[in-house]
DNA sequence: ACCTGAACACCGTTCAAGT
DNA sequence: ACCTGAACACCGTTCAAGT
């Protein structure tokens, strides 16, 4: 089971979502398709799994955070954690938090988070709200980096650089009449970095917690 | 061309992303498989552009709105519109925005957001990231409602509220003392309403976006 | 309890060939 | 310019059978 996962989490580091197949899974447990079947009900469950395994590590660097007298401040620097491990395995991107399952590292990663607004003046009610938001910014981003090709695996060895900039390119050639925002924008978006996206919308998000609050 | 789109659409609307096959879609139009391929170059392309052709009418809907003396009133409706048509089209969470392309509704819906900004006191690397953490609100709440099951499709004839009930009840049995949050929250989280907490997270995100313009 | 080979029912994509 | 049948190289999943 455990030589499953780290098997299954390889193939997602190396190549990405689509590597991970039950054939080249057991290709590389040296085994047939169907043993599989026996650790895992489904392919959507092998995800889930392989998922919720590296979760573990995420938990733990969030565990090992120092914490201050702001519980604003720590909640942001667990959301900034936990969007480090999505840059570092992109695929995680799009099956995290998707089902915060009972047991499992996830849900204890979702406590964590949740636990900083019980340090808040709020309703239940707004604390479920500002955490549901929290995670939404981290996988609204998340969602929005996996857009971009991962490495340089794309048409003529481009960069991710050139990517962005044959598309800041085509923004310029508008008419700045129709497309004002556009203009102004350009060159923000031209070499942008994903993380200082990130860390302004979720900036955003927890200076209206704040306020909500009363911190 | 317009009738593969539409039909494309109409597959997708009936029964989501799984539906939309070559073969499927082959068939409604009374077809070969391969004719599809002339009018589109991949799978991928169909689903872009079967996105951005219900993105016309969303765009529609957006251009329809009344508009106020405050722009981040404006924003929020604009976003509450879009969210809304996601609602009633779960599969689009899944791929609208994707690639905001050259051409196309999605990027004329992208300047009609950002032109907001440009009523906000910022620099137009905070109107960069006002408009991404905005759009990041809409994709992380689609991402979290695309998880429950659409309609009572799921084993057993199962409502959503019976869906929900399932992990609020197995959320309860956790010991209070590990699962403090979790338990604070269960009983918002039982029967809770996506459209309310996509628009909390749109509010918090606002708020902070409020501040930041000094408006 | 654990694993297997072989099949089944699907996919997206290609290609030579037609009109 | 537009469409086709038939094949190719894959998928996830099942199942009877083995140890």
């Amino acid at each position: 089971m455990e030589s499953v996962l780290t098997e299954a989490v390889a193939l997602l580091d190396e190549a990405g979502a689509p590597a991970l197949t039950f054939r080249a899974l057991a290709q590389r447990l040296g085994g047939g398709v169907a043993s599989i079947y026996w650790y895992v009900a489904s392919k959507e469950e092998l995800l889930d799994r392989a998922t919720d395994h590296v979760m573990g590590a995420v938990l733990s660097d969030v565990e090992r955070l120092p914490g201050s007298d702001d519980p604003i401040d720590d909640l942001r620097a667990m959301a900034v954690t936990l969007f480090g491990a999505i840059v570092r395995r992109p695929w995680l991107g799009a099956y995290f938090m998707r089902n915060v399952d009972v047991q499992g590292n996830s849900l204890r990663l979702y406590e964590k988070l949740g636990r900083q607004t019980l340090r808040l003046n709020l309703t239940a009610h707004q604390r479920f709200h500002a955490v549901s938001a929290v995670v939404g910014v981290v996988v609204g981003s998340a969602v929005d980096m996996g857009q971009e090709p991962p490495q340089e695996i794309l048409d003529g060895a481009a960069t991710r650089e050139e990517f962005l900039g044959r598309f800041a390119e085509a923004w310029r050639e508008l008419d700045p009449e129709d497309f004002p925002f556009v203009h102004e924008i350009v060159d923000e978006f031209d070499g942008h970095d994903d993380v200082d996206q990130f860390r302004s919308a979720l900036d955003l998000t927890l200076a209206g917690l704040r306020l909500q609050a009363g911190a």
